[in-house]
DNA sequence: GCAAGCGGTCGGCATTGTCGAACGACCACC
DNA sequence: GGTGGTCGTTCGACAATGCCGACCGCTTGC
């Protein structure tokens, strides 16, 4: 791959420094993480902010994300054909099993969740769209885990960070996980990343077997866990029979 | 201001381009449809698709919206104080007003839905955060227009396009329509936009008086409107209700 | 009142991206 | 089954482009 154009790549490190921290940042901040001169990085912000993908607070002169991004992030879901082949499935599966249901693809190092379906019985939930999850402390990262190589191989040389006491943290456990994980063909977990939730997922794939994103639910521990704490055979069925579902359904369409 | 960096200006009208259709675009259109040479587009296409901006379709080589800025979508939500500030409110006018409530901005002539209630019987409305919406035939959009000289002034050499059978297209009419709405404090709107549909918006300002935004209800006509096709006046009480607390609270924050 | 920090500006230098032509793969249509 | 057209991609020379560090005016906090 011949090479990539400089400018560009530092205004997507621009934007991804401002989405970590959700809020505002100065322009020394922005130019001292990015190892740029303040020069440039001025530079490339007033750039960003002619096209609205930053804004600049008139009072302090710092800097945040602009409106053009909601849009482009938007357009970006009404284009994915992971997300519109899972619609349906997704809803079925929210109504049959009582819980809230994610569906969530590989970015970055992380899940992002691509659909959320609320809790059938629960009304204010926050939307969970476009969230990013850790990969090893929910069942939808541990699917993504176990069927992509590199990406496992990527987070075992990364620090596993402790998110409740049984948050899963050093590389041995984790690929001890995935292996059941791929042995059975879905993932669990349980309070391992908050407290008193759980969840279940299962791998959606295209023709040919690659696995490109997971299909879960979560819940209550006492909802999603039978008294031994082993997942609910009944649901895991549930999972499972979805992901096989919206895995043909994009196998069929196109 | 002194010079944008060209590089990065291009890659942005690349994502705008790629927004627009919600479809597949092959790089010879994109290159043609931005006058640029092939060789520098795919230069760009290429840097876009490394930062997970862009994706490629390995059957068909043709490029669309990437992953990462769906998550760069919902971080500047979270960041955005319009929006968080106005939620509380937003439900309430939605209950009170049993109509969905939906808060817009000015982007790109446009109008861009920051925030979405759903109507509180109906259960299934497609998700519109996110979604650009006419200027000229929304009430949210007279709004934004009423009170913003440069971008009335910016829509008036533009061609209004015609949406409906009511919808407004000429420069004089949306003028008289503008001063109506300023004088009021208000606008309204009814089967302009989409048949059958009507509604009713309201300005959100930061101290000063400048209007950032807007905020309103839209429903059935016969919901919206009385008997003589005038909106009906306790609906506009709350939605103006609405605006002054969600400008109050603006002022106050912070 | 001073100094340290902020965001913003400027201009010389060379690095950087631009550009047009050529390449191989693919498809569709004779 | 050729063959023309179109697709996405590569390459290398040129010079325009954006990079950078020093400098400015301002506010903030000692």
């Amino acid at each position: 791959m011949p090479g990539p154009i400089q400018s560009i790549e530092r205004a997507a490190a621009v934007l991804r420094l401002l989405a970590r921290g959700s809020g505002h940042h100065g322009l020394a901040e922005i130019s001292a993480s990015l190892g740029l001169p303040k020069g440039t990085a001025h530079g490339i912000l007033r750039t960003l902010q002619r096209v609205e993908f930053v804004e600049q607070d008139q009072a302090t002169g710092r800097y945040r994300l602009g409106a053009a991004l909601l849009h482009l992030g938007t357009s970006y879901l009404d284009a994915n054909e992971l997300r519109s082949r899972s619609i349906n499935w997704s809803d079925t599966l929210a109504a049959r099993s009582g819980q809230e249901v994610r569906i969530g693809m590989h970015l970055d190092g992380a899940v992002l969740v691509v659909h959320h379906v609320f809790r059938p019985d629960d009304t204010m939930q926050t939307l969970g769209i476009g969230a990013m999850l850790p990969l090893h402390a929910t069942a939808l990262g541990k699917v993504l885990l176990a069927y992509d190589a590199d990406l496992s191989g990527m987070v075992r040389r990364r620090e596993l960070t402790s998110l409740t006491r049984r948050t899963i943290v050093t590389a041995a456990a984790l690929e001890r996980v995935l292996a059941q994980v791929r042995a059975a063909g879905w993932a669990s977990e349980a309070e391992e990343c908050m407290p008193g939730e759980a969840s279940i997922a299962a791998p959606i794939r295209v023709p040919g077997g690659l696995v490109v994103g997971a299909i879960g639910i979560s819940g209550a521990v006492d909802r999603i866990c039978d008294s031994a704490s082993r997942p609910k055979p009944e649901l895991v069925e549930q999972v499972t029979f979805a992901a096989e579902a919206v895995s043909r359904s994009l196998a069929a369409g196109s």
